[in-house]
RNA sequence: GGCGCCAUCGCCAAGUGGUAAGGCAAAGGUCUGCAAAACCUUCAUCCCCCGGUUCGAAUCCGGGUGGCGCCUCCA
């Protein structure tokens, strides 16, 4: 039984589908003004493990995840840029697409765009305005929080509680301060659509009520996004669908914690942010989810540059020990393995319980140790027979459980030989040269000359360059 | 001001009533010509402080202290 913290009870939850096994959830996608940031991988990586267990678990997800291609920020942005807003929003989608990929997030089932999506939310609005929720002033429309009873019920507030934050614009008309913009009367210069209220364009929480009802229905089983969301977007997203349709929006709310740097949530206002593209230049994209998936989505993440260099150094070992491995079990096939069974025993049980992912990767290190020791010491004849099956069901079994968490699924040779060639350049290390001095102490080493080997194995460290003897002669990799 | 979250080994981080997972770092050992890597062992009688509930609490309750978030765009 897969159990789910819900926002909207604040409890843990056995997680029951409407409809098993079929699953719907809706992720609110980026607003694509610019490039993402560390926090928005944190948001989608947490939520692409949600569906990958989810479907190992053998449901039958159906994924959206939209894109906000239609704001104030990007008609700002295209104003300094000088360029359409289209063409703006169309190609922070593509800078995003290129991220979530290097980040082995999946895509989802449905990407729907807002301006793709006007006519369903005109429509929305329509019925709103219709059953006395929304109301027209002056080329706008807005939702009258009063209207709806449940207001704040996700958020735990009241609206007695909320005045003070209030504020309304020079020029709005609304009735009360916490109403909100379901339609903005067209500005001149600005993209606009025609509609029952004057040309104009949506407000920014209406286009997910409208894509999440076309694409998933009335009600479906998971809404997510990060903390941030909780209010004002998914209370309002709440009170617009359920006001219109009468119905619970969604079942289950999930909520990702923040990405903060020295305690301090990382956000584009506060401009202590790194953008993915800086964070990839400089450490193994894999890494940088590994290190995401090191804390609970729901706690806060402090990101720190020590923090993403352990998070590598445990990859290599990942994809050293595995490549070891596969050497042995090269043509063996895997056998039933006890210790292979019990190891996705235990990852299912930590995903089940909330997605907690630290927990699943706690329980990959016995398995990995294990691997290695196999592969050190394999044994000879029938034991190396058996040690090869054993080591082929292990490593089977962590590829697995790694695909559930999206990482190790690359083959070691690849990702060892990019590794090492990404650090040589950045080193300035040329393998060629590093392969005659490795040349070089093999001879000397023959010869029982241990101090020139021992001088020319400080020579490469000096380069950066550690080198391994093995049964198999002397391999080398890049540190620091 | 309103609402809410967090505080666990040097660092990171699980753990919501039954006697502290895991990783990094560190120390010792095995292996090695010596190393490195790998493997093994050690490493919090204690979970911010003070009270309380309980046979029993890091885990529940009350009060402090410290940090953070939302209430305005934000994953």
């Amino acid at each position: 039984m897969i159990r789910i913290f819900n926002t909207l009870t604040g409890q843990k939850e056995d997680f029951s589908p409407l409809a098993p096994p079929s699953v719907g959830i809706y992720v609110c996608g980026p607003t694509v003004y610019d490039m993402s940031h560390i926090g928005h991988a944190r948001a989608y990586v947490a939520f692409d493990v949600v569906v990958r267990h989810l479907r190992h678990r053998g449901f039958r997800v159906r994924y959206v995840r939209n894109y906000t291609d239609l704001d104030d920020k990007i008609i700002q942005r295209a104003a300094e840029l000088g360029r359409p807003p289209a063409e703006v929003s169309e190609r922070f989608i593509r800078e995003y697409q290129i991220d979530m990929a290097t980040l082995g997030v999946a895509r989802a089932d449905v990407e729907p765009k807002v301006t793709g999506h006007v006519p369903e939310i005109v429509a929305l609005i329509g019925e709103l305005v219709a059953n006395g929720h929304a109301y027209a002033a002056a080329g706008d429309v807005y939702y009258s929080v009063r209207s709806f009873p449940g207001y704040g019920k996700l958020s735990g507030r009241r609206l007695a509680d909320m005045k003070a934050g209030a504020r309304v614009e020079p020029g709005e008309q609304k009735r009360d301060p916490m109403d909100f913009a379901l339609w903005k009367g067209a500005k001149p210069g600005e993209p606009a659509w025609p509609s029952p209220w004057g040309p104009g364009r949506p407000g920014w929480h209406i286009e997910c009520s409208a894509m999440s009802a076309k694409y998933l229905g009335t009600t479906f089983d998971i809404h997510a996004g990060g903390k941030d969301l909780v209010f004002p977007h998914h209370e309002n997203e709440i009170a617009q669908s359920e006001g219109a349709t009468g119905q619970p929006l969604a079942k289950v709310w999930m909520h990702n914690g923040f990405v903060t740097l020295d305690s301090e949530k990382m956000s584009k206002s506060l401009g202590n942010f790194f953008t993915i593209r800086e964070i990839t230049a400089k450490f193994s994209p894999e890494a940088l989810r590994l290190f995401l998936l090191g804390t609970h989505y729901r706690s806060p993440i402090n990101f720190s540059d020590q923090g993403l260099a352990e998070a590598e150094k445990r990859l290599d070992y990942f994809y050293e020990t595995l490549a070891k491995a596969d050497a042995l079990a090269a043509g063996t096939a895997p056998v039933a393995s006890p210790e292979a069974a019990a190891l996705l025993s235990a990852v299912g049980a930590a995903l089940d319980d909330d997605f907690n992912t630290p927990e699943a990767l706690a329980a990959l290190a016995g398995p990995f140790a294990r691997l290695n020791e196999l592969s050190e010491k394999p044994g000879k004849g029938p034991t190396r027979a058996a040690s090869a099956a054993a080591a082929a069901a292990l490593a089977a079994a962590l590829r697995e459980a790694g695909a559930v968490l999206g990482i190790v699924q690359r083959p070691p040779v690849d990702y060892l030989a990019q590794r090492r060639a990404h650090l040589a350049a950045r080193r300035g290390v040329d393998p060629a040269k590093v392969d005659a001095l490795v040349g070089a102490r093999t001879e000397a080493r023959k010869g029982k000359d241990f101090a020139r080997a021992d001088a020319i194995r400080d020579e490469l460290l000096a380069l950066g360059v550690e080198i391994m003897d093995g049964p198999r002669g002397t391999t080398w990799k890049i540190v620091g």
